[in-house]
DNA sequence: CGTGGAGTTGAATACGATCAACACCGGTGG
DNA sequence: CCACCGGTGTTGATCGTATTCAACTCCACG
């Protein structure tokens, strides 16, 4: 769930809004991930539906995050992801983005996108890690203490799908937490 | 699981090999990574040891791959992983890699790390939505199809670590797919 | 209003975990 | 060279957690 470095953020605004309303899908699996979404308010979040028919999601993306499939991207092919709008949202479309790294950034943008890559496989790290070791219980009781103000915009059920576990058993584990507290 | 760029490629080549024994730990939680450990030939493993005691494998290095707590280096924290070796090994140990890469790299050089990362990224994706779709058999599967060669050389056991299954359910899963076959 | 999605709750089920016993080596020392 | 030992993997029985399927409530929104 990174955010944008200084880098991209001058370029975010010099880019014209756009208004998405909820539901809204912005990017479909088989389509050319050639755009990059920057939110400036509301919610976004990427995930794939599996064979079974089940959503997954990989990343929401509030305020200031930027969302898109990056493999899609980065090698143009085309995406596995679904992008659409958790909230009503004002966004910054970014065309042709992969263009934008590989050509002209500088040495000190590089870096900043090194520093950038690297927080996001930490990111990605804590959440393997905590989906090899910890309970639904430990995962939602984590999810809420690291993203407090997700909880409260995010319907449960996709709360539910970004970690692992179905919407009722969600509910359980809710109502098991409020008893303890 | 990332493999080296020829940037670093080219660094480890100058430095003397190590020659490590199976089981040998070269980083421990606590300690400072300030080492990164380039494998010439054999394997390493890194991994957590959680609050119920149960080993967690975050990645297997097998030859040409290099592996480190790398957030506790690049933030020069403490480590929070174990790396060992899985089998006898000849390794690399660079020093203080995080000075490395912030000091003299070249933007060229710097657009390869990019690349690498990402990759990096990738390969974590995969994982977190198989941890979120897939059961136990599905991710053994695709664990051997992925990486047939390691499959042959680590235990069971690691390999049901790394899955986030118990080795019964993995040998259990194993029976299931000859009868499948 | 009334309709449909979100959340809750209950009951039955399934999948994987746990605990325990045992077979099968690979390596070590006598 | 062989006997023993410890670790690895297998199998069985039982348990627990989360899933599935279903019914119902409650709003938000038309």
């Amino acid at each position: 769930m990174p955010n944008s470095t200084e880098y991209f953020k001058e370029y975010f605004k010099s880019l014209p809004p756009t208004h998405v309303v909820k539901g809204q899908i912005l990017l479909r699996p088989g389509e050319p991930a050639d755009k990059g979404f920057y939110v400036e308010s509301g919610c976004l979040r990427s995930y794939i539906i599996d064979d079974k028919g089940k959503e997954h999601i990989y990343q929401f993306a509030p305020e200031d995050w930027v969302i898109t499939d990056e493999e899609a991207m980065m090698d143009h092919k085309p995406s596995i992801l679904f992008v659409d709008a958790v909230e009503d949202s004002v966004i910054k479309i970014m065309n042709r983005p992969a263009d934008l790294l590989t050509a002209d950034m500088t040495l000190e943008e590089s870096k900043q996108l090194i520093q950038k890559l690297q927080k996001k496989v930490y990111v990605f790290r804590r959440r393997i890690i905590q989906l090899l070791s910890s309970s639904a219980e430990e995962r939602y009781s984590s999810f809420v203490s690291t993203y407090p103000n997700l909880v409260q915009r995010v319907p449960q059920k996709m709360i539910a799908s970004y970690l692992g576990i179905t919407p009722e058993s969600l509910s359980r584990v809710r109502k098991e937490l409020v008893g303890k507290k």
